[in-house]
DNA sequence: CCTCTCAGGTTGTCTGCGAAGCTGAGGTGT
DNA sequence: ACACCTCAGCTTCGCAGACAACCTGAGAGG
């Protein structure tokens, strides 16, 4: 029951979100400063402390930001996203549509960037892959994963190695329940071996062209089983 | 200066941090109860208050949970990503290089998804760059963006759309800059009108594979450009 | 064995106090 | 006229104490 979550019990929590809501909407613009702790706490007719929680609060979410003896100055207007609980929210074949659009790109940059020791961990990778054919569910994902993981990493872009990992998650999350619910890999429990041992020799020869449309094909076929579940 | 970040100056902080550190060094594990505030503030030296503080400014960066009368709990070991900063942090070749990713494969699936609002809403800010064409650089940026903006929410994946979200500011700074220092602009106030014009078209006709290519080249070149200056 | 009661512990909130620090007005010296 | 200094008034910071509200688990009672 997260009924916890919905009634905004304490004061404190209630203050830090009518103060929220007045930094996002715009009240204070980004580098003004806020009215000082007991003006706030009358306006808002709570206790100093309550209120100075409250800021900790917004402080610690990164919406402001306190200099003693200064006062209390907005930093953001936006709150941070919270993109795992977005990423939770969101459907998995959204979340698909998307790993496949970075991906698909990822392994053409691959394919361009590689380096030795790129093709050394995609190797290891490949063959974490076929050890783990003989296991669960979960560790077969977990292996297919890792492989896709090495082949972003060999992007060499960090940004978008960040991100794949902020999908990951969710990831393992349906591509788990899609082999616990289709038999994808009865009677062929290494289900794709050919097409992702395809994939990391185009990227090993440097074939971009291939090693985007190899990549493509196979998510695409993934995201139609998933949107047929 | 950014002298104050480096600081921590506050106890609060101090605490905030310490906490913070042993959270995600897993000494608590998720769902386990924080020691009493009490014990808390004799072993960290300070008082309760303080550590009340400390402890709010967890809640709000989402790593602990609070429920009177119980305790304080631990939610979450790994703080939430803060992708803003990263952003702020990652070079914009990188940026424009994953942005350039989504894009080019939402233009695609815009091009097949398209509805006729979202023709409307792209008729309406091609409009609007063309007249931003007289306007300063800012100006022009944001007209831009706002096209790219809506192709991407033209793709009907509200997952995509956040993430594009996500990358504005840092793209806006980025192509403002580029523009400052290239005079890219001088004698074509309306730089690229044509390449634009036909992106639109192309998703109108419902012609993936036309827009794909358009956009893919069109942000190629700008990426090329950015890795000069 | 189930239910109720309750003592002890925990967080929530307020108030008062003093310390530390910033800021701008106004004076001072050159 | 300009640069520098001083300082009063504001702000946040941190602590302590008090009491309220609440949760939890042990033990009494059925």
């Amino acid at each position: 029951m997260t009924l916890d979550a919905l009634r905004p019990n304490s004061l404190v929590d209630q203050a830090t979100q009518r103060l929220r809501e007045e930094i996002t909407a715009g009240t204070w613009a980004v580098g003004t400063k806020l009215p000082g702790e007991t003006t706030l706490a009358r306006t808002l007719g709570v206790g100093r402390s309550t209120v100075r929680e409250a800021l900790r609060a917004l402080a610690g979410a990164g919406l402001v930001q306190a200099r003693q003896g200064a006062g209390v100055f907005v930093t953001a207007t936006t709150p941070r996203e919270d993109w795992p609980a977005r990423l939770r929210q969101s459907a998995i074949t959204e979340i698909y549509e998307v790993r496949a659009m970075l991906e698909v790109e990822a392994a053409q940059l691959a394919a361009r960037r590689r380096t030795p020791d790129d093709i050394a961990a995609l190797d290891e990778a490949m063959q974490q892959r076929r050890r783990a054919a003989t296991g669960s569910n979960a560790e077969f994902v977990d292996a297919d994963i890792n492989l896709h993981a090495a082949i972003v990493a060999a992007a060499h872009n960090l940004l978008l190695t960040g991100l794949f990992e902020e999908f990951v998650p969710s990831l393992r999350r349906g591509l788990i329940d899609l082999l616990e619910l289709t038999d994808l890999r009865s009677g062929d429990s290494n289900h794709g071996e050919e097409v992702h041992s395809a994939l990391v020799d185009a990227v090993r020869r440097g074939d971009a062209e291939a090693a985007g449309s190899i990549l493509r094909a196979e998510l695409q076929q993934t995201l139609t089983r998933l949107q047929a579940v």
